[in-house]
DNA sequence: TTATAAATTTGTAACCGTTATAAGTATGGT
DNA sequence: ACCATACTTATAACGGTTACAAATTTATAA
């Protein structure tokens, strides 16, 4: 069990309430979420949530690398509770977002031609699994 | 020289005249444009173009397979010119996009834990060669 | 060629994700 | 407890994109 609370305090972001709900379900919940769906996930539990503070926070955690923001094809952020890199698999039919442990050479950090490499995302788009069954 | 007029009837596409000004323009300008990028620039040579005239096409261009439709990082789609597979660099500091040459094994049409990948995307963000060195 | 149907283009308004702003609320240090 | 600061909230605005209906162009057939 995660203490979010410090996790947050190590990163130099005071744990409000409201930060730490909202860092919490984004660990629990593997989903890769936008920020409406955090904010609906959580207004229930907190009713007084607005979407601002949602995409305000969101914002901070992915400058301070808590969270990763992935702009898979839509026009929409989507966040994850950062982890090991990882390939990212939308699919075209159900809109379902995987996650694909396919290794592969990250080039983050690295010099490539001349450009010095912060973020490597490699995004797939096509078929998933279920839609490909279900399909027959 | 390119027949974009060919082209298009090749892709079931009616080549009217605001079709073939956007094609030849993405063929000529490998720029990953934005739609208003490609809408600002035809606007003088076709006064009474439309901005929707130019996102229908952009969008039927892509579906029929002779544009590829970026998504890197920001929330506006880039388009550019169906080439071979490569890696997208973008700049947090100038906002320009690089094609990298740098060869890797693409997952087209390739199937990946049960998944049947259509598109591959690798998108790298970070500081290009030119602001670095304007930056010492 | 002319009539007619179909496809394309256009302008406007709407939509949706996101951000700016300013006021209100909570927090932490003295 | 006081005060400055930071955080949250609600509202409005913004930007990219799409929906819609009218106008125009194009293709087809008589």
């Amino acid at each position: 069990m995660i203490d979010f609370k410090e996790l947050l305090k190590k990163h130099n972001i005071a744990p409000s309430w409201q930060r730490i709900k909202i860092l919490e379900f984004l660990a629990n919940h593997k989903i890769h979420p936008t920020a409406d769906m955090v904010y609906q996930s959580l207004a229930r539990e907190i009713p007084t949530l607005s979407k601002t503070t949602v995409y305000n926070t969101l914002k901070v955690f992915t400058e301070k690398g808590i969270l990763v923001a992935l702009s898979l094809f839509e026009n929409e952020l989507r966040y994850e509770y950062n982890t090991e890199p990882h390939i990212h698999f939308k699919c075209i039919k159900c809109g379902e977002i995987y996650d694909i442990s396919v290794p592969y050479k990250c080039l983050k950090n690295e010099e490539i031609e001349g450009h010095k490499v912060l973020e490597h995302h490699i995004n797939l788009r096509g078929i998933c699994k279920s839609c490909r069954t279900s399909e027959e």
